[in-house]
RNA sequence: GCGCACGUAGCUCAGUUGGUUAGAGCGCGUCGCUGAUAACGACGAGGUCCGUGGUUCGAAUCCACGCGUGCGCACCA
């Protein structure tokens, strides 16, 4: 038995009591029991980090990755969900800084590193409350109890054996990389950090001269932006593919020697005209030594020479040498190279020492100290900042006649992102790399099998990213991170790496455990993962292997901590130490899915390991198969034209400014608070209408407005629709005492078509009327649709089509069936259909819809199905339908398509004359191109009559009075074939009388035409025939057919139109009186028009039945006032412009 | 500066391998329905498909250039 549920529902609290329900009955966990033993479909949880606030943007995120593990289970699939977290880095550090009220190393040195760390494992749980709660009331389901944690020691052991693996393949070094370094606070920033801090600012750039040393007179000119770097030069570098010209300055002693082609432009910046006296090859600079501007290092180096691996000797430096990067873009085409302070710069250096035997060619030269002020190497600068040595640098270079020309330079340029005074520099800095550029080819090969949605993002954002692979910068001089497993010997600086904890135990002479062991006495708080944690770690040492005596200490840094997040494929199960049977049954996942910032981070820290790691065992892809590429999310606000007051929520806006306002988007941004917690989203639409808005509004790769107005609003065209037709069902249900599937013997599961056919009152699909054949036949279609498209990971089109269909079973199918609800004959086998082909619809939607808005589909399913026995306890535990149990009807769809248009013309043609739907009209003619369906549109022409209310409909699809006809070619099967000849021929036929045409057509199935002396032949296929509605009609057009009114009112027309009017007066007296919709009354009508009372009275039957009026008096006054004697059940009013008092009284209840 | 994406109605977005009348929802306007009823529905107005040029019988769709927006990369000396 159903209950009636009331329309005004509140999903917000209807949704925290299915949390209840959930919670309470383990349904995730059954869920999940269920599947035992099916076919795995594998997630990645991509770890978000706890020590921020959710945001909007994570709700987006967390709801695709919810969707489709919900789909795949309801199909059959086990899908574990594991959640895990991210909780190392420089952000939780800058954290736990702020709250300390520190920010430099040395401060953080001075509170302590094992108090600081013991901070930063806290902090990371910070708001690991709300996280939680924003997962669980989004409906996320994703195991928290069983979470990984970056910190954690299995985790961290299964990084370690990862980099242990690495570093035993010679993939992981130690070198030298040029830096972001923010001098002022003495370290090294992430290019992220960098990416916030890009200024435009006017630097000046100089152009030097740097004399050839065996070749008098002659001088490369360079041309650099950072004059501070000169004195640190080492070479010159040309492009051996570029010509390069001998020029003679009128001004200058020397001849110059700079790139051909910028000749010109660069006379002209120094407006005088330089003449070439001849041009050489850049291959036939390179080797030609030179004289660098400063002499620190030159007055001590210039001469040395160094024996080459070929054979030979060469001078080590100050050299002109080829590079590839060498352009004639800017400059001069010669390029000052100083290896500290710029990363190409450095790749020549390295390139430079490899030619030459070791220890024998150039070194480093750098005149400047990690605080970014020159060393007593260059005494002329000494303790002087970089940036303001420019200009005494400048002022040097002219006093030696150096300076060949000068100007300002216009740039961006990377500032410290907290001190943005600060500029940053490139610094030379030794940390450890992943050779990931080894894996360039294989990482790309990989990528190429990723099924990436959007497609563009493989082989366009993260392939380009690839294909500009650089080694992977590891190391970071910090505190809070995975430390790097790498142990030097003290005495020879040979080094091993460490793959667990275990392992580094079990070395010989093993030292320094007790510094954890006392640390966890103290305080038996501490948690047991820190001690794979700095310092703890630093201090256990054993004894070398390299050199008797000596000890094996750890090398002092901890790891990117990208690094961590990349690794959780296999770290997430502690792989390889423990957790092998979950890693190899666990990967490669099936599906990933973050927002696009993640191309650089997560996708590309998962792939670069995963392909380093396991190489092509299993075959690519791996470690992930299908990714679906998040837009970003935006806010949207609202402020005063003025921009006074900013980031108002548009009710806020209303109240404070009335009008004046406007709506803004953006950013989202912690600091503006430009938009609104999930919460309170939550709170007042519930969770089901932000997840609907975020899957039905827009393909997910685009990005999405975050606004409250639009996630309202999303929830009456679906959710609400769809509750109403509920709502709808139970009302009748529950009057009728319709029993659905609770007559049923036997057991109960999902309630498939097939269980329900065991109800004696449940007829065969076909033996039912039409409307249910076809909106089952809709639904089917349906079902299939959406498995085709969640199979493609379509979700937005997947919302689509369970919209259409939602939107045919309320506006056609119930609209057009309420009368068979309504029959009084409670076991009319027609009304018993009725209620079984609606049931069936509620039941296969509320599962359709699990996996989209969880919540409302729960809610359904737990009232359809409430009291029967054995029934699954909860949506999610069904089977996802995939509409192999009804045969879906193409032919019936597109009929009845077309029947819906054709009412829908009736309407718009009713409009047009101003004929409002409750008037009957006579007669509609339907003319049609084709005559195909018109014997079935015939056979339903009731639904029509009633749907616009006429006495008769006419179809033809020959000639017409209220149409004109014209034939077009079919272009897409002519244009091959016809090609140029099309616009004549579109011309020929438009010419001609598309009557005629026709007529041709149909006598001789074809149709003859000259073009251009060129007969062309006709068939059916080749053209099309539009029709359109005469002027002077009362008609509509549509694609393919024309419905005209008959708009001539007869005398019965008015009556019948009166007794309509009459019917829906009465109906809204029942309803403002609050009748129960079963009960019978007595109506008197009071009038002094006789003709009223006559339409009245020649339609009383009708009148009362409809009314369910036991007895209907018209009363024909004659006195001069209707008001009767003040009766309360009495009520004035007008029907056809006349005023009339209609008395209603309740005679019995049914 | 380079790369990727995007640019379609007032707003948010669809638009299949190019096919000649470009769609949806919201908003707006008009109206209807009244036994789902503080719900619902219909109809309508509204478009130089960013611009220019090209390919083609035919371009919102393909190509080139430009403009604008977003994101990423980058002192390419």
């Amino acid at each position: 038995m159903f209950r009636a549920v009331k329309t005004d529902v509140k999903f917000p609290n209807q949704e925290e009591s299915i949390l209840k329900f959930w919670k309470d009955n383990d349904i995730y966990k059954k869920s999940l029991l269920l599947r035992h033993g099916s076919k795995p479909f594998v997630f990645f949880e991509g770890p978000p980090t706890a020590n921020g606030l959710p945001h909007p943007g994570h709700c987006l995120t967390r709801a695709i990755k919810d969707l489709f593990p919900r789909y795949r289970t309801m199909r059959g699939y086990l899908c574990n969900r594991k959640a895990g977290w991210d909780t190392h880095g420089l952000p939780v550090e800058v954290e736990v800084c702020k709250e300390l009220g520190i920010h430099s190393k040395e401060e953080i040195e001075a509170f302590g590193v094992e108090p600081f760390i013991a901070k930063c494992q806290q902090s990371v749980w910070r708001y690991m409350r709300e996280w939680e709660r924003v997962t669980e009331r989004l409906g996320f389901w994703i195991d928290l109890s069983e979470a990984y944690v970056t910190y954690h020691q299995s985790f961290v052991e299964s990084v370690w054996w990862s980099l242990k693996n690495l570093f035993d393949r010679g993939l992981l070094y130690r070198g030298h990389k040029i830096v972001w370094w923010w001098a002022q606070g003495g370290t090294a920033l992430s290019s992220g950090e960098v990416g916030q801090g890009y200024r435009e600012v006017a630097d000046p750039s100089v152009y030097v001269r740097f004399p050839l040393v065996d070749e008098p007179n002659t001088s490369l000119v360079v041309w650099t932006t950072t004059p501070w770097t000169l004195p640190s030069n080492q070479f010159a570098a040309v492009h051996e593919g570029i010509k390069y010209a001998y020029c003679r300055d009128p001004e200058s002693k020397d001849t110059l020697i700079v790139a051909a082609d910028l000749v010109q432009t660069l006379g002209e910046k120094i407006k005088r005209e330089l003449t070439v006296l001849k041009t050489v090859s850049g291959s036939e600079l390179v080797g030609r030594r030179y004289v660098p501007p400063f002499d620190y290092y030159y007055s001590k180096m210039g001469m040395q020479l160094g024996s080459l691996l070929a054979g030979g000797e060469q001078h080590t430096q100050w050299r002109v040498v080829h590079a590839d990067f060498v352009t004639i873009d800017s400059g001069t085409g010669i390029v000052h190279l100083a290896p500290a302070f710029g990363e190409v710069d450095y790749e020549v250096l390295m390139a430079q020492k490899a030619i030459f035997a070791q220890g024998q060619g150039p070194g480093l030269i750098c005149a400047v100290g990690p605080d970014g002020k020159f060393t007593s190497d260059a005494p002329d600068y000494q303790g002087v900042w970089v940036k303001d040595a420019d200009r005494p640098i400048s002022r040097s270079l002219r006093e030696r006649g150096l300076l060949w020309h000068q100007e300002q330079y216009v740039h961006d340029y990377p500032f410290c992102w907290r001190a943005s005074e600060d500029p940053l520099i490139q610094y030379p800095r030794e940390s450890w790399f992943i050779r990931t550029t080894a894996f360039r080819d294989a990482m790309l090969e990989n990528n190429s099998k990723i099924g990436w949605l959007p497609e563009h993002i493989g082989p366009g954002r993260f392939g380009n990213f690839l294909e500009s692979n650089v080694d992977w910068a590891l190391s970071r001089e910090r505190y809070w991170g995975t430390p790097l497993p790498v142990w030097v010997c003290q005495a020879t600086g040979k080094m091993e790496s460490i793959g667990s904890y275990e392992e580094l135990l079990a070395k010989p002479g093993v030292q320094g455990t007790e510094v954890w062991l006392r640390a966890k006495e103290a305080n038996p708080e501490l948690a047991e993962d820190l001690k794979v944690h700095k310092p703890y770690i630093d201090a256990v040492t054993y004894q070398s292997p390299f050199a008797s005596g000596a000890r094996m200490q750890r090398v002092s840094e901890v790891i990117d901590c990208w690094y961590d997040s990349g690794a959780m494929p296999f770290a997430q199960w502690g792989y390889p130490h423990t957790g092998k049977e979950q890693f190899e049954s666990q990967f490669p996942a099936d599906f990933i899915s973050e927002a696009i910032d993640q191309t650089r981070g997560w996708f590309y820290s998962q792939l670069a390991i995963s392909t380093m790691l396991f190489g092509k065992q299993p075959e690519y892809p791996h470690p992930f198969k299908n990714c679906i590429v998040l837009g970003l999310m935006l806010a949207e606000w609202y402020e005063s034209k003025d921009g006074k007051q900013r980031f108002l929520t548009e009710e806020d806006a209303r109240g404070a400014l009335g009008g004046d306002f406007v709506q803004k988007t953006g950013k989202m941004s912690k600091q503006l608070r430009n938009y609104r917690s999930p919460q309170e989203i939550f709170d007042r639409y519930g969770a089901d209408a932000l997840r609907w808005y975020l899957f039905a509004n827009q393909a997910p790769w685009n990005s999405i407005l975050y606004s409250e107005r639009a996630i309202r609003d999303s929830i009456p065209e679906f959710m609400l629709r769809l509750w109403n037709v509920f709502s709808f069902f139970t009302i009748y249900a529950e009057i009728d005492g319709f029993a659905g599937p609770s007559e049923i013997q036997g057991g109960l599961d999902q309630l498939d078509a097939s269980e329900l056919a065991r109800a004696k009152t449940y007829r065969p699909v076909s033996d039912r009327s039409e409307l249910d054949r076809w909106i089952l036949s809709e639904l089917g279609t349906t079902c299939r649709d959406v498995v085709g498209k969640m199979d493609r990971y379509d979700s937005y089109g997947a919302c689509e089509s369970l919209h259409a269909f939602v939107d045919a079973l309320s506006n056609w199918y119930v609209r057009r069936n309420r009368a068979r609800y309504w029959s009084s004959d409670k076991q009319d086998q027609d009304k018993l259909d009725a209620y079984w082909t609606l049931y069936e619809c509620l039941v296969v939607t509320s599962k359709l819809i699990a996996p989209f808005t969880p919540f409302l589909a729960e809610a359904l399913w737990g009232q359809l199905t409430s009291g029967l026995a054995g029934v699954r306890q909860s949506v999610h535990l069904c089977d996802y339908p995939t509409g192999d149990f009804a045969a879906s009807d193409v032919l019936l769809n597109e009929r009845m398509g077309l029947l819906r248009q054709i009412a829908s013309l009736g309407r718009s043609a009713r409009m047009d004359s101003k004929l409002k739907v409750r008037q009957p009209l006579s007669r509609v003619e339907v003319t049609l191109a084709s005559d195909s369906h018109i014997d079935w549109l015939v056979s339903h022409d009731d639904i029509v009559r009633e749907e616009l209310n006429v006495k008769e409909i006419h179809y033809t699809s020959g000639s017409s009075p209220f149409v004109t006809y014209s034939v077009q070619p079919n272009f897409r099967n002519l244009g091959p074939r016809v090609g140029p000849l099309l616009p004549k021929l579109k011309a020929a036929l438009g010419a001609a009388s598309g009557a005629e045409l026709m007529d041709q057509m149909s006598r001789n199935g074809k149709i003859v035409l000259a073009i251009d002396g060129k007969e062309l032949q006709l068939d059916g296929q080749d053209i099309q025939v539009r029709l359109s509605a005469k002027e002077g009609w009362a008609a509509a057009q549509g694609k393919s057919c024309v419905v005209a009114l008959n708009t001539e009112l007869t005398p019965e027309l008015i009556r019948d139109g009166i007794a309509k009017d009459a019917i829906r007066l009465i109906q809204d007296l029942r309803k403002r009186r609050q009748c129960n919709y079963t009960d019978r009354i007595a109506i008197k009508v009071f009038t002094k028009n006789s003709e009223l009372a006559q339409a009245l009275e020649a339609n009383r039957q009708l009148i009362a039945s409809e009314t369910l009026a036991s007895n209907l008096d018209v009363v024909v006054l004659s006195s001069e006032s209707i008001e009767v004697g003040g009766s309360p059940q009495c009520e004035l009013t007008e029907l056809a412009d006349e005023q009339i008092a209609i008395e209603l009284k309740v005679v019995a209840g049914d």
